[in-house]
This record gives C-alpha cells, structure tokens and sequence, in this order.
DNA sequence: AGTGGGTCTGAAACTTGTTCTAGATTAGCG
DNA sequence: CGCTAATCTAGAACAAGTTTCAGACCCACT
C-alpha cells in the first residue's frame, strides 16, 4: 500500500496557490455538473467555462473526461472517509459494521444519483492509462471497509480477498441500481450476503 | 424468467433472410474489430464498412455502439453456454462447480482478451436505454451459474441472492483484470471467495 | 405486372472529446 | 527590475459517435 499521506497524493511538483485553486474550481464545477445530468452532462467545455479556465488547462490538469470524474469520486470518498470516522457503525459483528457502512454511503450516494452515475460509469469505464487513479480509489474504498472491520491485527490475505469481492460487489451494485436493474431492497439484501463473507474468514 | 426461446430474443417484426445476414454480418465485423484492438478499434463507420452496410442500417439495427457491443455479448455468451452445456463441470460440490465453470468461461475470454475489453467495458459503460439488452445479458450469466449448480429444485431468494452477488464478482474481477490491476491468480481466488456463499445458502 | 410503404444507401452535417497553435501571463531567479 | 521557462488563454482543428436526408431498392399485396 506503499505511502500513507494524510490527504495530497503523490504532489509531484507542488502547486501554486493559484493552481490548487484552480484544480479545485474544476473539480467543484466537474460535480456540479455530474449531480445534475450525470455523465453525459460533464461536457468538459462546460467544465472549462464554469471554472473559468481555458480548455487546454483544463486538459493538463485532468488528460481526460474520465480522469476527471475518477478525481471527482477520489474526492467525494475522502470526505465520506471523513464523515465515517466522526461517526463509525455501532454494530456487534465485523460483517453487520461493514455493511451498516456501506448501506449508509449507499444511501449518502443515493442523495445525489447522477453524481453516483458519473463517477460509478466513469470508474468502470477506465482503461489501463488510469489505472493508477482507479487504484487510488479502490485503495480508499478498502481503506473504509477494513475500518469498518476493525481488526485487531493486519489482514490475512483471505480477509483481504474478501474485501476485494466486498468491493467488486459494492460498486457492481451500484451501477445496477443506477441503471434501474435492482431495486435498493435487492442492493441491501445483496450487500448483507456479500458481508457474510467475513465471519467466513478468521486469523487462519 | 419469461420466455425461454432456444435461440432468437423477442422477435418483434420476424426478419427476413437477407436481414438476418446482415445482423449476423455486423455482430460478426464487430467481434472481429474488437479482437484486434479492443473497444476503441469498434469503430461504426468501420463496422458498417467491414459488414457492407450503410452507416444508417447499422444504426437502424443497433442504436448505438454500446447496444451492438452488448449484443455481441449476448453472442458470445450463448455459444459459450452451449459449450458448458455439452461439458458440464465435473467437482463434486455445487460452489467448486461453478467456480469451475466461471474460471473456465474467465480461461475462454483470456484466449480474446480485447474482445473481452470490449464486451465487458460496454456491459458496465451501459446506461438506462440498454437496460433491456443488458438484463438479457444477466440472465444468461444467471443461467449459466444455475446450471453449475444443479440444484434439485427451485432456487430460493436466498440463493439467487448469492448468484447476482458471483455475477458481480465476476463482472467487477474481469474488469479489473483486463485493466491490469490484478493478476490471474487473484482473480482465481476471488472467485473461489465468492463462490463460497453457495454453501451457505441452502434450501431454507 | 403495378404500386405503396417500409428499408437501405451514400453522403453530409452535427456533437462532444481531444489535440494543436500562437500569443499573453506568470513565477522564479539573477 | 529584467529575463526565461513554464503555464495559461482563446480559438481553430481533428476524430469518432450519432443524426439526418434524398433518392434507390425491396417486399408484400392486388
């Protein structure tokens, strides 16, 4: 899982205050855009124009559509991370804590769904060339089930294969419901069986 | 499950032969492009090229690249049930049998890896206008998985639960793998993960 | 065989993501 | 301050998905 920085990422060269402004106007814009007509309607000479950035900038920040959205979801799990540490999931077993979790940032998500579609359709329709921004936030969705599990010691690799199909399901979910394939009942009653999974796995 | 035709869809005007060569030559030029370079190389005016159709009739027959992307799908997915069917899985338990069968569809799709890209990035990239096509596609994963299984009688709720929940796993870990960010062997081992959940659910 | 309606063709037009260019601005530095 | 390289801007240009349209064609029915 290689560095643990707080908040920045890599921050290969450190940007001005102007530039952080700038990244931020876009990113803001960018969901701005997302919450209200979903993927389709982040058009990025929208984004450019609301952000009050050229085109040509707005492309050396984010090389591409998806890449931006991917950053949007970067951003929108952060502050989820945020909230779920003030208020961590009350339940006895690890499994039910998990899945209090996730249903609880399902729900947060189910708030604003074209936001959800964007990002979601985004994530999935990466390719290799943004693998390491999709990486970022596969690590940071890890990051908030095993909190949520709240291990005593490091994760067996069958605990983490667990997560890893906890996340495949969580987000394949997801699309289905936003595309009106499931109901939210079906997502809850999935996300629960998924969950099972981890009173499966012990210290081993 | 509706109707169970041992073939064709809904059917709705019945083409004629010519029609039906022309769908079978698109869907055909459509594989080919994405062998070879993967969702981008499907491009529509090559496709309707390649097949001798006018740009037009494609779009009459598929309204979009992610609708005749899906129905390649579609395709592909029922010959490769046609395959399983004739060599069923051997294991004894019902969860090793559909791991089997799922690493055996997942060795098939290795075989066209940009095929598979292709498939599978139009599958998640779908939005609410595919759903039917895409539903379709689900419910021959759902059948393919029921059919490793062998169960006696009727699946319950329970067990249908846990095949939408392999269905996401699978899905998910092919996307992931084709975007190289896990290797086979995770793969291998999400499944059998996953598939552990058919043990747990009985006929309650 | 004749005819009417749906289908197919070829080509242009439109949309939106992405790239490119020339000139203005800015940031850091001597 | 004055220079230089990097960054930013405005806008054109390009690429591929999608739409549109006029005319040719095919099919079923009389």
């Amino acid at each position: 899982m290689g560095q643990m920085a707080t908040e920045p990422k890599p921050a290969s060269p450190p940007l001005t205050e102007r530039q952080e402004a700038r990244r931020r106007r876009i990113l803001h814009a960018s969901a701005q855009l997302a919450s209200r007509g979903g993927f389709d309607a982040v058009q990025m000479r929208e984004v450019a124009e609301n952000s009050q950035v050229a085109l040509g900038t707005l492309y050396r920040y984010f090389p591409s559509k998806v890449h931006l959205l991917v950053a949007t979801m970067q951003d929108q799990l952060q502050q989820m991370h945020e909230t779920l540490r003030k208020r961590p999931p009350a339940a006895e077993a690890p499994s039910a804590r998990v899945a209090e979790t996730l249903m609880r940032a399902f729900r947060a998500l189910q708030r604003e769904p074209q936001l959800a579609d964007a990002m979601l359709r985004a994530l999935t329709f990466a390719d290799r060339s943004v693998s390491p921004e999709v990486d970022t936030v596969s690590r940071l969705t890890t990051a908030i089930i095993l909190d949520a599990m709240r291990l005593p010691g490091p994760a067996t690799a069958e605990q983490l294969s667990a997560v890893r199909v906890i996340e495949h399901t969580w987000h394949s979910a997801l699309v289905t419901w936003l595309s009106g394939r499931a109901s939210i009942a079906q997502v809850k009653i999935d996300i629960e069986m998924v969950c099972r999974l981890i009173d499966l796995t012990g210290r081993a």
